[in-house]
DNA sequence: TATAAAAATTGGTCTAGACAACTATACTTA
DNA sequence: TAAGTATAGTTGTCTAGACCAATTTTTATA
């Protein structure tokens, strides 16, 4: 249950019972969660400590909370939206269809003035140029470019990119990514764009240009991507 | 600066003067703030109130903490996006556009299935539909269509349509809302759009449906808006 | 029985500490 | 000089309460 001695916050511990409650479905939407000093006494921890868990879980979207009323659990969460920050991987899998990647360039150059600027590195610094197919159910989804500075990330290689990405910044190079921008418009396929999606000129695209950020708001990537429309929706929840 | 005796929370009367110093420039992206204990000292508040403050204002994005070395001001947040949730009238203003509106139909009808299923009521059952341009400068920006239940939302009239939708469900009937789900795909556009957005037919349009939700879940409005794609881009900011 | 008042219950705010974890700096030592 | 070591300063976690505000339940009263 809830270990005090953990190394672990007991926070987040309770925070992880209770979403694990939610997913499981011992708790449904609508129920009321036992009462914050209940969990206090239940536990023996003190009543702020559970108030900073059902904060999180608040702030997340699983709970609401009612004055006077009491702490709710909150309707079930968009099958994928909501937090984002998904890899391609990740939002494909949610949306119950499989992954694929087909890398058509790999090279570095230097970064054209507006990637620069993105990257927050002076125009002409080294960036790698990462080019793919994005496959769903083996059908394109969507034409994909990733710029990296080559000073920030070093060490990519075309293997690294067909493994994970993500993983190799996050996981080898121990970066955390914090938070992105993603600047949504809506186009039609040009030329290049209706070979490489397998879609007529002129069709309907999605253009998607994410510019993921560290903690300290270092630029560590920026991707541009077009989706086919007739495949692809953006979805989102915010929180007023 | 801080009144100990003020009804309003002293978090909060903390967050307010820290958003002001941000965005009276006293504060700058990267600088780092006074340490909390000295906020404490200084307001003679305890140091878990301050904390209350900085959380709050961390997860809106506007600070960021590094253990053992500070409390930093986050780069200025998107001209509009981040939080979102906000009216037509908001989001143009923000963008540095006049918004305008032009009513094209105010009716009540017997809803749809669809929109009686993002509305959680019956089929059939009466909703008001509201159709309207929305400005920009002057100039079409998009195509709107309002529906909300005549039964949750009583006493809607043209007139208050005409000055303020969210006032009114926020201001005069108490609604709090709370949260929305939207969703955007692309789109070309057809014999009836191009011509009340003054574009071809075919042009490339950003399909956006909004669903609108009280803290507790219930439905309160469904949008769905047309966006000329020349004029308009999607922006978000996402936190991992 | 119906209504009003009181009590209980619940989340909201706040205190005054304590110690842990992490970072940067100054200092000591090999 | 370089590497390690203490120290101070910062955020992170946690406690054991207190009282306030909103809501619900119980009790008293007409």
């Amino acid at each position: 249950m809830i270990n005090k001695n953990s190394p672990i916050p007991i926070y987040y511990q309770l925070e992880e019972l209770i979403k694990d409650q939610i997913e499981k479905g011992d708790l449904k939407p609508g129920d009321a969660l036992p009462p914050e000093r209940e969990y206090a006494e239940t536990y023996q921890i003190s009543r702020m400590t559970v108030r900073q868990a059902f904060t999180k879980l608040v702030n997340d979207g699983y709970l609401y909370r009612l004055q006077g009323k009491g702490t709710f659990v909150a309707e079930r969460k968009v099958e994928q939206g909501l937090q984002g920050l998904t890899s391609f991987t990740e939002d494909m899998r949610a949306r119950g269809l499989e992954p694929g990647s087909q890398l058509i360039n790999f090279e570095v150059i230097p970064a054209p003035v507006r990637i620069a600027k993105s990257l927050a590195i002076d125009e002409g610094s080294p960036v790698y140029e990462i080019k793919r197919i994005r496959l769903a159910d083996q059908v394109p989804m969507a034409l994909e470019t990733t710029y990296i500075s080559v000073d920030k990330v070093k060490g990519l290689t075309k293997e690294i990119v067909n493994r994970s990405l993500y993983e190799y910044i996050e996981g080898t190079l121990g970066f955390r990514i914090d938070h992105a921008r993603q600047i949504i418009e809506s186009s039609v396929a040009n030329q290049i764009e209706s070979e490489f999606l397998s879609i007529k000129e002129g069709a309907p695209i999605m253009l998607i240009q994410r510019n993921t950020y560290l903690e300290d708001e270092t630029p560590i990537e920026v991707v541009k991507s077009s989706y086919r429309a007739d495949r692809y929706k953006f979805m989102i929840d915010m929180k007023r």
